[in-house]
DNA sequence: AGCACGCCGACT
DNA sequence: GTCGGCGTGCTC
């Protein structure tokens, strides 16, 4: 009797055996349909045994295989495996989270082919001759005329209300149909030119590119502009010349699309699938499985594209590794960086972290020799030198609406020239605060323990945590006094004062608000790009990976905050985002100029960014590290508890502590309220557990986590963060 | 996670 | 007398 170990998308650390007569090792990570109490769910195949440790009468058989090939290789299941391990996540969620959610669902009973279409040899007369006033037709027709087969997506955004004209050729005959998949990004694009590289890019590529084939991650330290882009480009060309796949992992969706076209100039020919949250399930799963048969060649995604399999990997390349983005923060929580690094291991193959700023992790991994350092230290275009970065004292400056009147002289002097600047702070909405002036009240939250920022024009306090708005009140809901007043400094009142201060500017505000619609964040760079805008106010959104070229001047307001932070990464976030946010100013022919207006302007944080030393700083932080025994010197964990009542979260955490296993080389901590207590209307509290040694952590949490799955947990959550960006 | 079973309060 | 609240436990 043959049994099946499938894994089920439940909560439940353990797999779930059925009779499978049929199957063979062969149908190892094939999906499965199976009943489970009432329902059927969707499974994988881990593996086949002889026995079960159930008895034969409590086993049900497997209702139907689903797929014509395991959708998960061996490979792949091996990386679950080791994140489900190491995360200490249940193997079947896990397992089941690294498919696209179609795939997951219980009546997709079997993998559709997509279909697509192709225009015929009449169909080409035909529609030659339409009548002008024919404009769906037209639409179509301008998509299909390359003679390509295209998917009903591509079709969908090239010609709204496609599907009725589509289905009238179809009966003309102008069509047909296909019941293969369409190559991805059929849509044509202008080839790019390969550029030279300086000595240090290809030196670059060339160190690299001998470490093919085999396991070795490289840190790729290069400033802003110095070409990273360039030297990921000759090594996709490399391995796409030995017929291999590269894995390409950026931030959360912003640059997805402009490192898309990147690539798609570059390699026309080329199928490249791009996977991120943002995507249309049909969609993902379209380029998913182009990723799976081996079709595209090269992956861009995010975070989720991590766990795609991809037969022929030869190359795995983090671009902005040190990106917060790179953490999932729910469900399975896992650093994708670190798992790339599992990746690449298993699979024998380099792997590449980009980046300016590199985590203090990488950092410190890179120093001591497990990572390969590499650095680019010159811009890529010879006449862009770094910008000189100056502070502005705000303590003998008398600002107006948060601007020195040095931060103002220098923004005129740019308007003069016909150039742009750059304000950047990083908080959103006009104040972060609504305080009254004679009772001391300030509008709170009332489902988080935090502060409502006001949203002037749309006259809402609204909760940055949660989503709650309200009316901004008239008088204080407290003492009655009408005189309350916005407190702080916002985005929206910076380009309102900067608007105020300069009429004849024109003055764009990028943030979350002012980019929520779809595709106006695209639409506002081309805008920058076209020169129609003068000042550019914003928040980290503008930190990232942009090119404007006539941009000459950053300013930098309220960075100061993050020096009071009691998050001990708070200073490393901070200093990251300045340098890749001074980046920004003076990367084509200008030079750039960076003012950053601070009460503190000896800080060291300031002084390195000044010398452009991220070494420098880098070195000050490991060593305050070090110091403070905090990461990467030592590695936590934090079970964190979330309840109605803050009471039950923490006594689950006493509880659960008294469980924790003897052990001389973990500490476990007392439970504390996390930094905000409440959110969303639950209450939460953690406990932070340390060891210097991974492996002893590890093993540590193994045994423990097994005793914390059987305690009673009622309407209470819980969970394991292990490598916790955030306590 | 779902879903059923089960044991205590206010209703036709 | 029942309808239904959600605490508890199981799913191969």
């Amino acid at each position: 009797m043959l049994i099946a170990q499938v894994a089920l998308d439940v909560p439940v650390p353990r797999l779930f055996d059925y009779v499978a007569p049929t199957l063979t090792a062969e149908d190892i990570g094939r999906r499965v349909c199976v009943p489970f109490g009432r329902k059927e769910f969707v499974g994988v195949v881990l593996a086949l045994s002889r026995e079960s440790a159930h008895p034969r009468e409590q086993l049900k058989n497997i209702i139907s295989v689903l797929d014509d090939a395991p959708l998960l290789s061996a490979e792949i299941l091996k990386l679950l495996h080791f994140c489900s391990d190491y995360y200490h996540y249940p193997l079947g969620a896990t397992v089941l989270a690294a498919l696209p959610t179609v795939l997951r669902r219980a009546q997709a009973t079997a993998l559709k082919t997509a279909d697509s279409w192709q225009l015929t040899a009449t169909g080409r007369v035909e529609a030659a001759n339409l009548p002008a006033r024919a404009h769906a037709q037209h639409a179509l027709y301008a998509c299909l005329q390359d003679g390509a087969a295209h998917s009903a997506a591509t079709l969908a955004t090239a010609a709204t209300g496609y599907r009725a004209t589509l289905k009238r050729w179809l009966e003309l005959g102008w069509v047909t149909q296909l019941s293969l998949p369409a190559p991805l990004n059929a849509v044509p694009v202008d080839a790019d030119i390969t550029p030279e590289l300086n000595p240090e890019q290809s030196q670059a590529v060339d160190q690299i590119s001998t470490a093919l084939g085999k396991f070795q991650p490289f840190l790729l330290h290069g400033v802003t502009g110095s070409g990273k882009t360039e030297v990921y480009l000759h090594l996709v060309q490399q391995v796409l010349a030995h017929d291999g796949q590269v894995l390409i992992l950026v931030p959360e969706i912003n640059l997805t699309p402009q490192l898309t076209g990147v690539f798609r100039a570059r390699f026309p020919d080329i199928e490249i699938a791009t996977l991120n949250s943002g995507m249309a399930d049909g969609e993902r799963l379209h380029h998913w499985l182009a990723a799976v048969h081996g079709r595209a060649r090269i992956v861009l995604g995010t975070r989720l594209a991590v766990f795609a399999p991809m037969p022929a990997l030869a190359l795995i390349i983090i671009d902005e590794e040190h990106d917060g983005s790179f953490y999932q923060q729910e469900g399975l929580r896992y650093a994708a960086r670190d798992v790339a690094i599992m990746r690449a291991h298993q699979r024998n193959c380099p792997i590449v972290l980009g980046s300016a700023t590199p985590a203090l992790e990488t950092w410190h991994n890179a120093q001591a020799g497990r990572y390969q350092r590499i650095s680019l230290t010159r811009r890529a275009i010879a006449a862009a030198a770094l910008p000189q970065v100056s502070m502005i004292d705000t303590r003998t400056q008398k600002l107006t609406d948060g601007l020195s009147p040095a931060l103002a002289t220098a923004i005129q002097r740019r308007l003069d020239a016909g150039q742009q600047s750059l304000i950047f702070i990083n908080r959103r909405g006009y104040a972060p605060t609504l305080v009254c002036r004679a009772c001391g009240w300030a509008a709170g939250c009332p489902r988080c323990s935090t502060r409502l920022v006001v949203h002037l024009r749309e006259r809402q306090l609204r909760c940055h945590h949660c989503g709650h708005a309200e009316r901004v009140p008239h008088a204080c809901p407290d003492c009655g006094n009408i005189d309350i007043s916005p407190t702080g400094l916002g985005t929206q009142r910076l380009e309102e004062g900067l608007q105020k201060r300069f009429p004849a500017a024109r003055v764009l505000r990028i943030d979350r608000d002012s980019t929520r619609r779809k595709d106006s964040w695209p639409e506002m760079q081309q805008q920058i790009r076209r020169g129609e805008v003068d000042i550019l106010v914003g928040t980290q959104l503008l930190a990232k990976g942009h090119d404007f070229p006539n941009l000459t001047l950053v300013g930098v307001v309220g960075a100061d905050n993050a020096l009071y932070s009691p998050d001990f990464r708070a200073s490393e976030r901070m200093f990251a985002q300045l340098m890749q946010v001074s980046g920004r100013a003076g990367r084509a022919q200008h030079p750039g100029e960076v003012l950053i207006q601070t009460e503190f302007v000896s800080h060291p944080l300031y002084l390195a960014l000044q010398q452009h030393d991220y070494t420098g700083y880098a070195r000050t932080l490991l060593n305050e590290r070090r110091a403070a025994d905090f990461p990467p010197y030592i590695h936590q964990a934090v079970l964190r508890a979330e309840a109605p009542q803050l009471d039950d979260a923490v006594t689950f955490l006493n509880l659960a502590k008294s469980l924790a296993p003897e052990s001389s080389a973990v500490i476990v901590f007392d439970p504390t309220p996390a930094a905000m207590t409440r959110k969303a209307g639950v209450e939460r509290a953690l406990l932070l557990i340390q060891s210097h040694n991974r492996r002893t952590l590890q093993h540590f949490l193994n045994a423990w986590v097994s005793s914390i799955y059987n305690m009673r947990a009622n309407k209470l959550r819980w969970h394991l963060d292990v490598d916790p960006l955030e306590i």
